[in-house]
DNA sequence: CGAATCGGTCTTTTT
DNA sequence: GACCGATTCG
């Protein structure tokens, strides 16, 4: 039992308490993964069969690592039959196996953010409802919350306070739309992200037989960012684990930050609640960062009120402080991050592995990508719009859908017409209208095109197109028995006419298409030899899409060989270690983000954030902030972030000495910059709330308590904050002198000033973005 | 029916 | 500045 040499003591407590419910809070860079796989090995050595064992991952990607590594202690034979994935991946798994159960087929389609937001669009025009007092964005995350709180339609309906609630929200046809979008997911054979985790649910309480049998099959149940699970998956682990209790979970309540997922930070602190006889460890000693790190980390975070209290600490070197740089732009801010890592490359014979820029939000990434190309500094630039979002991309793929699940109208829609064949909206209307009159799909209408035509009232000319575009699907849905996907996908690409459609357009960026759709069909090459060398792979094209729908990093973990800098959000940065961090745009209302700083829960959410980039590091870090920022188009002024003045100067080294100038005035300045809040009695009550609501019902967006503002405004410029009242004389940029006629709204982000000008008339402006002076 | 153009709106993070 | 939708013109 090599494997257990050089624990420390609570890793090896972890490892080795095999039965029973167990708790690991384990703090950023404690060896976290090295005890879970560990655990699994010792499971494995400890005569546990394989197949009774579940672990749940965060990432697809950490799932396959920590398999390898645990095959490389116990043979990679022993470690096949375990399963490993992420709760969508591994549910969907099961769904698949039992979809007849549910009323779906087993070859159900899984729609992403995107999908899905196109059917709630279609939704919304087809009852009429007005899409801009009805933002479909704001619906989807709505029904998400439903979802994710197991709130089915039913019970939406059986429930007037949640009608009620979305009735002040001034949303009184959720319900109506909710059980719409279910509807139509359902006629199309799909399930969202949401309905793999609410179907498995639905599943394991309508079946109790099923239920009984993943209760004996898993035995053993690991669930690793326990802190990250929502409502629905709580429920999932806690009906799997009720049988056997062989139940370990597995996270850091300090690194919570996907409550805007439904995450749901209860289900690790009421962990003993659930299981009065849980073991806890706690593993503290931190291996990865610099003592200087840990201590910088923990002065932030001990900010929060709602935690664990934990003792974080390193014993490695002291290390170097952290160095902080003011930045003129963002482009300065740029320039420095690559002239720096250009300089240590060179100086320090670092890697450019060794580098990663981490920042709050995906658009921030292009300055850096200018400024690194600019020094030939290669990079490689993790997440954003995924690849397999992209539309050409998607505009195959639904091609490829189709062959599979001929009831997805989503797809269908997208590709009828396109490359245009002259199937115009009228006739798409005509038929999805027929359809419905029938009771029948869209698919079955086309298949029996000759006996439904008299009454479909089209000429037939179309009906000509139509029914060759359907003998076309057809033909490769038959070229799919003999043929390996990627052959079928080759003549999808050609005979469709995309691949000449998209060499038509000769300008860089249709070119860049041409090259998107090459690189889809490299990858499901890739795919199909990887499913063939191992045993039990599954080179279907079905699976293909099942695996680009879950895994958005397919594409990461492709070229990590070469030597490059990395350039993620720090959402995708957790779990990750880099020698060197650079932090970039630590600025108020960038990070923390202009969405989340009106309540203290997610200004906390923010500051784990925060400390889950820093925590990176392992022997240095960088934090850059600017002063002035292309955004939306135009230059906005920036502050800097509290989270700067929220840290001990102890820990930090100002680069360019007008920072320190200015960080001490704003901290000084700033430092009651809580204290504008109505702060403390309420967050008691609060978390009261919480705790009763989180066992029962959800917790809509709305309900969230706002903090009772009044209208205050804070100038970008950092000059002063002023009162604008109705009835004020006004000065803007743009417009000119004004007159005040209301304000409108609570939320500071969010009031809403009717202004009257003299020359540009009535303007409705947000208050935040307006730069109103008052004259 | 379809291409092109204009205008308005929104941008936090992701399985 | 990116994306969607509506509108307009051919």
């Amino acid at each position: 039992m090599d494997y257990l040499k050089g624990l420390n003591e609570a890793q090896y407590q972890a490892v080795t308490t095999l039965e029973g419910p167990l708790m690991v809070l384990a703090g950023a860079g404690s060896g976290k993964t090295r005890v879970l796989t560990m655990r699994i090995a010792h499971l494995i050595t400890n005569l546990v069969d394989p197949f009774n064992i579940l672990a749940l991952t965060f990432t697809n990607k950490a799932a396959k690592e920590m398999k390898e590594r645990i095959g490389k202690v116990v043979g990679q034979s022993e470690a096949k039959s375990l399963w490993m994935g992420t709760f969508h991946s591994v549910f969907a798994r099961i769904l698949r196996s039992e979809a007849h159960l549910l009323g779906f087929p087993s070859n159900f389609t899984i729609y992403d953010s995107q999908d899905s937001l196109n059917v709630i669009r279609k939704v919304l025009k087809d009852n009429n409802i007005d899409a801009d007092l009805y933002k479909p964005k704001k619906v989807q995350s709505r029904i998400s919350n439903y979802k994710n709180n197991l709130i089915t339609v039913k019970a939406y309906f059986g429930n007037p306070e949640l009608i009620e609630n979305d009735e002040r929200a001034n949303m009184k046809h959720m319900g109506l739309i909710y059980q719409k979008y279910v509807e139509a997911c359902f006629k199309n054979g799909a399930m969202d992200f949401d309905d793999l985790l609410l179907r498995t649910n639905e599943l394991l309480t309508r079946f109790p037989e099923v239920l009984a049998k993943y209760q004996d099959r898993f035995r053993y149940i690991l669930v690793d960012e326990y802190q990250d699970t929502n409502h629905s998956q709580y429920l999932i682990v806690k009906a799997l684990a009720s049988k056997f209790e062989n139940i370990c979970v597995v996270g850091d309540d300090a690194q919570s930050i996907y409550s805007f997922r439904g995450a749901n930070i209860y289900n690790i602190l009421n962990f003993k609640k659930d299981y009065p006889d849980a073991v806890t460890v706690s593993l503290e000693q931190n291996y990865r960062s610099t003592q200087n790190i840990v201590n910088a980390a923990n002065v932030v975070i001990s900010k929060n009120v709602q935690q664990f209290k934990k003792n974080v600490f390193s014993e490695n070197e002291e290390g170097d402080k952290i160095k902080v740089y003011r930045a003129l732009s963002d482009a300065d801010e740029a320039s420095f991050v690559a002239s720096n890592i250009w300089e240590k490359h060179n100086s320090e014979q670092r890697k450019f592995t060794d580098f990663a820029i981490l920042y709050r939000t995906n658009s921030q990434t292009r300055a850096f990508e200018d400024a690194l190309r600019r020094k030939n500094i290669p990079y490689k630039v993790y997440g954003g719009l995924s690849f397999y979002q992209r539309k050409e991309v998607k505009d195959l793929i639904a091609y490829l859908r189709i062959l599979i699940n001929e009831n997805d109208n989503e797809a269908l829609s997208r590709i009828i017409n396109y490359p245009t064949r002259g199937i115009g909206e009228t006739t798409q209307n005509k038929l999805v209208v027929f359809a419905d009159s029938q009771n029948v799909s869209v698919s079955s209408v086309l298949d029996n095109l000759g006996i439904y035509a008299p009454q479909l009232g089209l000429n037939n000319g179309i009906l000509t197109k139509l029914s060759d575009f359907w003998s076309m699907i057809k033909a490769f849905q038959v070229m799919l028995k003999t043929e390996n996907a990627y052959n079928v996908a080759m003549e999808v690409a050609k005979r469709s006419g995309l691949i000449k459609f998209l060499k038509d357009d000769q300008t860089p960026e249709g070119i860049s298409r041409v090259e998107n759709i090459q690189e889809l069909m490299n990858s499901m090459q890739g795919f199909i030899e990887e499913q063939q060398q191992i045993e039990d792979g599954d080179p279907s094209l079905a699976n293909f899409l099942e695996n680009i729908a879950l895994s958005a990093d397919t594409q990461t973990d492709k070229d990590e060989q070469g030597d490059q800098v990395s350039l993620m959000t720090i959402h995708l940065s957790k779990g990750l270690e880099f020698p060197v961090v650079h932090l970039v745009g630590l600025e108020e209302n960038l990070f923390p983000s202009f969405m989340s700083s009106s309540t203290r829960e997610e200004l906390e959410e923010e500051r784990r954030l925060f400390y889950v980039a820093l925590t990176r590091a392992e022997k240095q870090a960088y934090f850059t902030y600017a002063v002035s920022r292309f955004q939306w188009g135009k230059i906005t002024n920036a502050e800097p972030s509290r989270f700067l003045s929220e840290m001990d100067a102890q820990h930090l080294e100002f680069i360019n000495p007008v920072a320190e100038t200015r960080f001490i005035n704003r901290s000084g300045l700033k430092s009651n910059i809580f204290d504008d809040e109505p702060a403390e009695p309420r967050s008691f009550k609060k978390k009261e709330e919480k705790k009763s609501i989180q066992r029962s019902e959800a917790l809509p967006a709305s309900q969230k308590l706002k903090p009772v503002a009044t209208a205050r405004i804070t100038n970008p410029s950092g000059a002063s904050s002023e009162n604008i009242e109705v009835g004020d004389q006004v000065r803007h940029d743009r417009f000119g002198v004004g007159e005040v006629l209301f304000l409108d709204g609570t939320d500071p982000d969010n009031i809403k000033a009717k202004v009257k000008f003299q020359h540009e008339g009535e303007k409705n402006l947000i208050l935040k973005f307006a730069k109103l002076t008052k004259i």
